[in-house]
This record gives structure tokens, sequence and C-alpha cells, in this order.
RNA sequence: GGUGAGGUGGAUGAGUGGCUGAAAUCAACGGUUUGCUAAACCGUCGUACGACCUUAAAGUUGUACCGAGGGUUCGAAUCCCUCCCUCACCGCCA
């Protein structure tokens, strides 16, 4: 969420931001600005009201004690028809207050001044694109038909169990998973990142926190006797640890990174897109997330991108760099890049990565602060990325380092899964 | 799931209708003292949203907030209702 006092210094800025976003409501904050004033008219009133309510009651507590019963009761019919002429507009009040809310809500983050113009993914930067591309054996297939060669995903089950986009993992497949899992941890934390292992589902206030709810609810696995949600990432349930919090400033930057499964309900599109591992209901996933001082986080959000970068290239894997343009970033962020891997038998580059930096939008929802030097009260940014997600890795390593009748492993995983060679 | 006890400021914890936005202690911060450290002493020490004042900061001031939401009352941390959560014991269970 926005901060309304953005949006009062410069409403034109705003709507000049929300452009490169390709927002189309802009009228939005002019109608936020109104309910602001509007809400600031109904709070005076209310309060000078109200204080004479409580300076009147205090009278009555005085006159009761020393037993002027009479004027005391006066007194009473006094507030009783302050309190009345008070109720409607405090009524008032409070509708206004949520209108705002509600509506401040809807406004998506403003793109930071890095991000490229455009309007759909076609319209994305290519920052960098770096690691050799591999020479395929002849014969060479995609994943999905390696995973069934090799028998380590099995598709068909995983319907069986739960239903289409659920995969049952198998044999040297599972232990791969692992494998990749503890790596990323290690180079994580190594990193100087906390490793957290959090609750795979949430309550709504958490949903909230990180933007999932209101608006994207269908995007998610919903319990609907406890009202808790499956996570889509492990973003949510780690960038909450600290809703509601103040944060001393020199504990900053606070690194975490999850381990966890996420949940994406998504309805699917057909074909390709969708084969073998490239899009799935459940995946495995590392996260890294950071609550960074306000002055830092770009460059903690390049740290992040070199962070994300040195993994890849101890993959070993051919990859590229996107700077995301307006049309094509998330509601919540405000600079995106993502990571592709390039998919040697799919001859397509599939995105393993996005690393965002949401300034002050998530935190001003979850009202995660600190006070700086001067004793003033300020949001922290937050920042996300995924260090990785295994399922288009997994994809990559399996067809970029295939060879007749087994796969190569590069030597960061070897150590992890104990053996040099899938099989 | 059952029974019981609870949820108060950074922490501990007092507070059963007006003098409580909240004692006390600890922590933290500033200062005095000090060869250094420790101790002692003095002071500061919640958040949000407004108003006034100001270029701004500061300052003055109002309102709200003692798990959340309702209610009773002239007046609620305190009484009532609903919900959430925590702890203990029991039950069930990996």
């Amino acid at each position: 969420m926005l901060q309304l006092q953005v949006l009062r210094q410069n409403p034109q800025g705003v709507k000049e931001r929300l452009a490169i976003k390709h927002f189309a409501e802009t009228g939005l904050v002019d109608t936020i600005l109104s309910l602001d004033d509007q809400r600031k008219k109904f709070q005076l009133e209310f309060d000078n009201n109200q204080a004479k309510v409580n300076s009147t009651s205090k009278e009555i507590g005085q006159l009761m004690a020393k037993g002027q019963k009479e004027e005391a009761e006066n007194k009473k019919q006094e507030v009783a028809a302050l309190k009345s002429s008070l109720q409607p507009i405090a009524e008032q009040l409070s509708a206004i207050e949520k209108q705002l809310q509600d509506e401040l809500v809807k406004l998506p983050n403003l793109p930071s001044n890095k991000v490229p113009a455009g309007k759909t993914p076609a319209d994305n930067v290519v920052v960098k694109e770096a690691g050799k591309q591999p020479e395929l054996p002849a014969g060479a297939v995609p994943h999905w038909d390696l995973i069934k060669k090799y028998d380590i995903v099995d598709f068909e089950t995983g319907a069986k169990i739960t239903g289409s986009g659920f995969a049952l993992y198998k044999g040297k497949g599972a232990k791969l998973q692992r494998a990749l899992i503890q790596y990323f941890l290690d180079f994580n934390t190594a990193a100087g990142y906390t490793e957290y292992l959090p609750p795979f589902m949430v309550n709504e206030a958490s949903a909230y926190g990180t933007g999932q709810l209101p608006d994207k609810e269908g995007q998610m696995y919903h319990m609907q006797e406890d009202n808790f949600f499956m996570i889509p990432t492990s973003e949510v349930p780690v960038t909450n640890i600290y809703r509601d919090e103040i944060v001393k400033e020199i504990d900053l930057p606070i690194k975490m990174t999850a381990y966890s499964p996420c949940f994406r309900r998504e309805a699917g599109s057909f074909g390709k897109d969708v084969r073998g591992l490239n899009r799935v209901h459940q995946f495995d996933k590392v996260e890294v997330v950071q609550l960074v001082h306000p002055d830092k986080s770009y460059e903690v959000h390049q740290e992040m991108v070199d962070h994300i970068e040195k993994l890849l290239q101890s993959l070993e894997l051919p990859y590229r760099i996107l700077a995301l343009c307006g049309g094509d970033m998330s509601f919540t962020s405000a600079l995106t890049y993502d990571f592709e891997v390039y998919s040697a038998a799919q001859d397509r580059w599939l995105e393993v990565s996005s690393v965002s930096n949401f300034e002050a939008y998530q935190t001003n929802r979850m009202k995660i602060r600190f006070k700086d030097s001067t004793g003033k009260m300020q949001l922290t940014h937050s920042l996300n990325g995924s260090s990785l997600a295994l399922p288009r890795i997994m994809a990559c390593l399996l067809e970029n380092n295939q060879t007749k009748d087994n796969v190569n492993l590069p030597a960061a995983i070897a150590t992890y899964f104990g053996s040099s060679t899938l099989l």
C-alpha cells in the first residue's frame, strides 16, 4: 500500500509513475486525496466534540464527589445531548476511513525510475546474458521425456493422488530435489541469510500483509474451515515474521532465507508452456527476503541480483537477466529483475527467479518500522528473490547436461547429490 | 476436543468504574561522576491520526489505542457478550 503522504506531496508525479505501469485508473489518486480531506474534516469535528464529552464527564465525577447531585444530573443531560449529535459524525468518519483504505489498496506500487517503459513481456530489457550454451548430443530430448526415461518424476501418479499439476518425485529425482534445496540454503546462509522453516499455511492478516489479499485470493488454495491459505511462496510467512514490529536500526538489514513448497492454484494455460515441470500447482523453492534501511534498498537489490547470479553460475547453466518493463511488473513491486535459464532441448528461456524491491509498499501494510537516528519512525523497505525455484532448474539441468544414457551434474550439485551423474 | 488460568507500554508486572495513557522494577537512551570498567546519581523513555505554530525541526494541544470486535454507563484497562490467541493439565495423535 502506498503511503498517503506520497500522494499528498506529489499527486501529479504519482500519476505519471502509475502510467509507466499502465495503470489506467489514475483518477483514484484524486479520489483518495479528496477522501483524505474529508477524513480530516470529520476527525477534527469528532475530536472537538469528544473532548467536550470527556471534560464534562470529568466534571460530573467531581460534582458527585462533592455531593452536588442536581448539578451532576444537569451535566449528564448535557453530555447525553452531545453524544447523540456526535453519533452521526462518528459513523461518517469511520465510513470515510474505511473507504479511504479500500481505495488506497487499489493503487499498485510505483515503479522506480530504473524500470524500462513497455507494456508486455516482449518489452522487457535483457540486462545481461551469460553462460555457455550446451552442445546437445544427437537425439537430445526435452525434460518430460527424460524424467520418464529415467523414472524420476511421475505426473500420472501425482495426478492420481491429487490432481494434474502435482508431481510425484521418485528415487534419484526426489534425491536431486533434496540436494538442490540443501545446496541453495547453504549458499544463502553462507552469504549471511538466516535460515527459517516457516508454516506452509498462513492466516488472512499475513496474506494481506504481502499483498496476496485482497484481490488475488483465487490464486491461493484456501482452507475454508480454518480460513488459512496455502502459501504461494515462503515470501509470505517470512516477510510477515516482522509484521507490526518496530525493529532496531542497527539490526538492519535483516536477511532471511527459507525453503518451502509453493502452492499455486492459477488457472493454467495449455500446451507446451505447461508441459512437464514448466508449470505445476506445487513446487519447491528457496527464497531470500531482506528488510533494509530505505536508503539502501536499491543497493541491496543489486546485491541480491549479484548473489543469485553467482548461484546460477555455480550451476553452470546459460542464463539471462531481464529488467521487467512497467507493464509486466507485479502489482506490489517497484523494480523487478527476472532470471531465466535456457532450456536447450525446449529451445526456450524459463523463469527461475524474480528479484524485487517493494520499497515501503509491503512494509506500509505490515507496519514494519524502525526509529532512525533522529528519532523519527520510518518504514523499512522489503525485497525478495527466489534462490531458486526448483522445477525449471531441474528441467534445465536434465536437458542441458544429458548424455546418451545419463545426465551429468555440475560440481556444486555433485557434492550434495553424492555423485557427478544422475544415475 | 475437555477443564482451568491468562492476554496491560521493549521486558517483568501493578491496577475490580472517575485522581490511570497507565505504578514499580529492569532494559534502552542522554547527562553528571570516573584514570578505565563497574557502581551511584539526575533526566528522557509508547504508537497512530488530527489541530495550532513553524520555511522546517522543535514545541503546544486534541482524539483514539491496555488481544480483536460489540455492549452497559455521564464516565471503562477495570462490568457484560462474542471471537482470537497463549499457558497448564487431561484426551487424541506423528
